[in-house]
RNA sequence: GCCCAUGUAGCUCAGCGGUAGAGCACUCCCUUGGUAAGGGAGAGGUCGACAGUUCAAUUCUGUCCAUGGGCACCA
């Protein structure tokens, strides 16, 4: 005699035990037809999920997160079916649902090419024309193990073996094929309706490089055709804001054959940089840095101290001359402790905060490559404090301060937080650990602050915090880090004289803000889609003349403009002035200054953003004074 | 590093077993035009590199390099 409970607070009792299905049904034949799912006391299940006491429920439709997800996950199934039927020696694995759609890896003779995506996607709805019912099946663990031996599944037999022995599976059975499968699942594959395979990709078998490759077929699912074609255009608009995109069409850097990897930045592009460089140089100096330089190539002998030489060997270039190796370095630390090593310091000198633009060169495996994000030469914003344990809290806590209000300056909102704890393998007593990881997450909650704990995922040194930004494809990359090192002044011996005379090793503390500028710069590009605020314009407004009487009222302008600090050209082509707007309209030049026979006569100018917006004629003065503001500001232009 | 795809003019791309084409950009000429493309002419390519097959290779095959998408990596 169960008795439902709804969303709506209303109650249902029934004579004997219901499905979710018949459920939705007494409700209505609308919300029938459209359930996809139950949620029972807050548990996912299928429709056909039987109710036999008390329960409360909500009919899951494609309304709800929860029913695109099912649509996901079930349509990653019909994936799965319609490659066992036009490839029956492939072999299935793992089919999980992921941000906007699925993958589905399986083991097969050769890679899946382009046509036979396009089969399979055909295939797939084919089967779910059919509207085949698909069915949950509970198995005893070891017989469900020896039916995928059985008709050759080893991966999946693999996957069952390694749930507890004794413990129950389910299987989901549409048509031919059967999967093994948490669930739940749609009632039946004719929900399924919008999808569309993406792409192939190798992937690892349980994604360890030691492992056989697999092949994953990626795709995508939605409720409504609609929602798929949106997805769809989205990425087509993401691929107009790439960073490699624009680099080349705004002229700001390139990248070739020769030298993969490192960037070739132009004018354009290095006059972000040094707007990005000179403005964090001077918050850095503000808040106690002192900026220093050390040199990119060391001896050997250092890294074999630092332990780089044995442990990061592959991933550094190297040089020889004169009978000596030399490695060029990848990293700013070893560098830095040297010159704190230099003379013999006091506690009264900590914390010490040494900031270095470092060039740093890093062997990165080819295929880990990404435009500017992921490259071979690259600059970080390094600094590294030296300090006693009992400021690492205070450190970290203005760390994230700083952090903050840098980003903020920059136009960033959203910042992805992860704190990252010991490591299995790791150096340093647990209550070392205790104390540091506790720093962390202290300062980090003290800034009410949401960060993701990834345990396990620390250096072997110490804990660390990663925060990280997203590419225009909602890719995320590790941009500023601060992290907690127990090793490398020791290793180093770096030293301070305490309070009590006593020599102490020094707490250092590894943090960048931007990461590495190369890469910060890629993600600025792409979150303003190469429309740069107006402080970080290449070039920060045009004057065009609309015929050659106005050529030198012109050139007068711009150098008036130049006089006050902005970066300003006069363009005086042979073009009409339509066409000279369109083109620095689309090289997103953020003011454009027009000057015809009235604005000369008045001495006025007239004034119109990339936008389109036209803000009307001004005094040489005004505009002065309004581009300057905005500067100061670092607002966006419109 | 692994899997797949791609590599043709500065850019975006078409093409093909008989040594190449478009649009934009570039140069020159005409045009002096008021807020997103005025007209004409011209120049520009070892078809990623190296081998092989062939009478003949940009085209087919192989190797390598690079790029793109994933995977792994990112102490």
């Amino acid at each position: 005699m169960p008795v439902v409970s709804l969303p709506d607070a209303s109650q249902r009792a029934f004579a004997q035990p219901v499905s979710v299905a018949e459920v939705a049904q007494s409700i209505g034949a609308g919300l029938a037809r459209a359930a996809l799912a139950g949620k029972l006391d807050g548990r996912l299940v299928d429709t056909s999920y039987c109710i036999a006491s008390d329960a409360s429920l909500a009919i899951i439709t494609d309304k709800d997160p929860e029913g695109l997800e099912i649509i996901r996950h079930s349509t990653a199934h019909l994936l799965a079916y319609a490659v066992k039927e036009l490839f029956p020696t492939a072999q299935v694995t793992i089919g999980p649902v992921i941000e906007n759609g699925f993958y589905y890896d399986f083991a097969y003779e050769r890679p899946f090419t382009p046509d036979d995506l396009a089969a399979i996607e055909q295939r797939m709805h084919e089967l779910a024309r059919r509207d085949l019912p698909v069915q949950r099946e509970v198995w005893e663990r070891d017989a469900a193990v020896a039916f995928f031996e059985s008709i050759g599944e080893r991966y999946k037999a693999e996957l069952i073996g390694a749930i507890p022995a004794g413990e129950e599976v389910s299987l989901y059975r549409e048509g031919d094929f059967v999967d093994l499968c948490r669930g739940p699942h749609v009632p039946s594959t004719g929900r399924l309706k919008v999808f569309k395979l993406m792409k192939v990709a190798g992937a690892y078998w349980r994604g360890d490089h030691r492992n056989e490759q697999l092949q994953r077929i990626y795709g995508t699912a939605w409720a409504k055709k609609e929602d798929q074609e949106a997805y769809l255009h989205m990425l087509e608009e993401a691929e107009k804001r790439d960073h490699r995109k624009l680099g080349r069409q705004l002229d700001l850097f390139h990248l070739q054959d020769e030298a993969p990897g490192m960037v070739f930045w132009h004018p354009k592009g290095w006059t972000i940089w040094q707007e990005v460089e000179q403005y964090l140089r001077r918050v850095l100096a503000a808040h106690g840095y002192l900026e220093v330089k050390t040199p990119m190539i060391v001896d050997r002998v250092l890294w074999e101290r630092s332990g780089h030489w044995q442990n990061y060997a592959e991933h550094m270039f190297t040089t020889a001359a004169e009978n000596r190796d030399y490695a060029i370095k990848p990293m700013n630390c070893p560098g830095h402790i040297q010159i704190f090593n230099q003379g013999l310091r006091s506690y009264r000198d900590l914390p010490m905060r040494l900031a270095e633009f470092g060039s740093c060169h890093r062997n990165e495996p080819s295929g880990a490559l990404h435009g500017v994000m992921r490259v071979r030469a690259f600059v970080q914003d390094d600094a590294h404090i030296f300090c006693t344990e009992a400021q690492v809290l205070p450190e970290t806590s203005a760390f994230i301060d700083l952090l903050q209000q840098i980003y903020a300056d920059f136009g960033f909102a959203e910042i992805l937080v992860k704190l990252s704890t010991r490591p299995d393998k790791r150096i340093g007593s647990d209550e070392v650990w205790d104390r540091a990881e506790q720093a962390l997450a202290q300062a980090l909650a003290a800034k009410q602050l949401d960060y993701e704990l990834q345990p396990g995922e620390g250096a072997f040194y110490g804990p660390k915090i990663e925060f990280s930004l997203k590419d225009c494809l909602g890719r995320v990359w590790q941009c500023g880090t601060l992290q907690l090192d127990f090793a490398l002044p020791e290793r180093l011996a770096a030293h301070y004289i305490a309070e009590n005379n006593e020599r102490l090793v020094p707490v250092m503390l590894h943090r960048a803000i931007l990461g590495s500028l190369e890469r910060f710069i890629g993600i600025l590009i792409e979150h303003h889609a190469g429309a740069m605020p107006l402080w970080l314009a290449p070039q920060q407004a045009v004057v065009l003349n609309i015929s050659e009487r106005q050529a030198d009222y012109a050139e007068q302008v711009a150098a008036n403009l130049r006089a006050a600090g902005l970066r300003v050209a006069a363009d005086l082509r042979n073009e009409k002035i339509t066409y000279k707007i369109r083109e620095h309209s689309l090289n997103k030049l953020p003011y454009q200054i027009v000057v015809g026979d009235k604005e000369l006569a008045a001495n006025l100018v007239a004034v119109r953003t990339r936008g389109g917006r036209d803000l009307g004629q001004m005094s040489i003065e005004a505009l002065t004074g309004r581009l300057l503001e905005e500067v100061a500001t670092r607002r966006a232009t419109a």
